[in-house]
DNA sequence: GCCACCGGTGGC
DNA sequence: GCCACCGGTGGC
């Protein structure tokens, strides 16, 4: 689970080829076993060595970075939230402001002056989600001195946690067919500007929390993202009877590339089928351990009182009868089972099995004996 | 003093 | 063995 890895970054290259640049310093845990999924999944052949890197700025102008940064993992688009602008603009927006790595202005040179012509069509649009399912970097329909060009988006690598449904079977098979994911507190504070904003005491740890949610599809095995937590409870709460299935999703169908992978770039946890939806008023809010050895299920009320068990819902409904509507049954305190496979192989799980990756990664100390 | 977090356990 | 539940406590 990594709550950021900042500086992680993908760079197109030339010819199309994706180059990972690990960060050293990345916040905790998957840094080493993290999988990238390319962020041009089907379209790279087509692509060619036309494509190239740009950097460009956001509407205000507010982020920008370079080809260098930009990285995959979900978090805000740097035009905000509705992506950059396409197709409406003949040239790419503003210059950056901070200078173009020495690598991409190589690039951009090689390409000045020469003539290419081609009569095909563009290759289609490419674009990868977000955990809130906005697209992650555009590639601009611009054709501009003979080259596409690729929007870059850099973002931040929020922890991830998906849920999905169908206990006990494994992903690809017929009913494994659910998952989900949130943006988790660091994101929202980003969003809203309130980055600088002080944790309160109260909040839980950002990176522990559900961070996305996501569906799998009953006919393609795709994960898809599911926009809020209570469309997923809606759909995990129905999932048995009404399997979640692409088209559920506006405008997106089995055709389309998945939003998410199942792999260790993000911690999941697979929630129970049928679990109902959360009464209206309170929250329920999963929490992963620091371990990762399980999560811990509590109700918020409106109030913000943490409510951790069915006794305590019970108890706090007698006492506050304006919520004697809401259905005990309706509280569930069931946790998502935490995939193991999917955990930063730094986690300290309580029977850890070192991978062959991490074998050959990184060398075995022995553990110190505690206290 | 509060509460986020964790460990332990009883019941199934 | 799993998990729902809750007591304890360390850090703020």
């Amino acid at each position: 689970m990594v709550i950021t890895a900042s500086s992680s970054t993908i760079l197109i290259g030339e010819e199309g080829v994706e180059i990972h640049r690990p960060s050293e310093e990345s916040t905790p845990t998957h840094s080493h076993r993290r999988r990238w999924s390319t962020p041009i999944e089907s379209g790279v052949e087509s692509l060619d060595e036309r494509l190239t890197f740009r950097s460009l700025t956001d509407h205000d102008g507010v982020e920008q970075r370079g080809a260098d940064d930009f990285y995959l993992g979900g978090e805000i688009s740097a035009w905000g939230p509705f992506g950059p602008p396409l197709l409406k603009e003949s040239r790419p927006v503003a210059p950056p402001q901070m200078p173009l790595p020495k690598r991409t202005e190589a690039v951009v040179e090689l390409r000045r002056g020469r003539s290419v012509t081609r009569k095909r069509d563009l290759p289609p649009y490419l674009t990868t989600l977000d955990c809130n399912g906005r697209p992650r970097f555009h590639h601009r329909r611009v054709r501009s001195e003979g080259r596409l060009e690729i929007a870059s988006v850099a973002v931040s690598i929020p922890e991830i946690v998906s849920v999905r449904g169908r206990e006990g079977l494994r992903i690809g098979t017929e009913a494994e067919n659910f998952s989900l994911v949130l943006p988790n507190k660091l994101m929202e504070e980003e969003e809203l500007g309130k980055a600088a904003t002080p944790r309160a005491k109260k909040d839980v740890a950002p990176g522990r929390v559900v961070d996305t949610y996501a569906a799998q599809c009953d006919a393609c095995h795709k994960w898809r993202v599911i926009g809020s937590q209570e469309e997923y409870e809606d759909i995990r709460s129905r999932v048995l009877e009404d399997p979640f299935t692409c088209d559920k999703k506006k405008q997106v169908s089995c055709e389309d590339p998945a939003d998410l992978d199942y792999d260790s770039s993000r911690t999941w946890v697979i929630d129970k089928p049928g679990i109902p939806k959360t009464p209206k008023g309170f929250k329920r809010s999963l929490v992963l351990r620091k371990d990762y050895s399980k999560m811990d299920t509590y109700y918020i009320t409106p109030a913000g009182k943490k409510l951790r068990s069915r006794n305590e819902v019970a108890s706090f409904i007698e006492t506050n009868p304006e919520f004697k509507d809401a259905p005990l049954g309706d509280f569930a305190f069931t946790v998502p089972k935490v995939m193991e496979d999917t955990c930063p192989p730094d986690a300290k799980l309580a029977s850890p099995i070192p991978t062959t990756d991490d074998v050959s990664e990184k060398s075995i100390k022995p553990k110190p004996f505690k206290g």
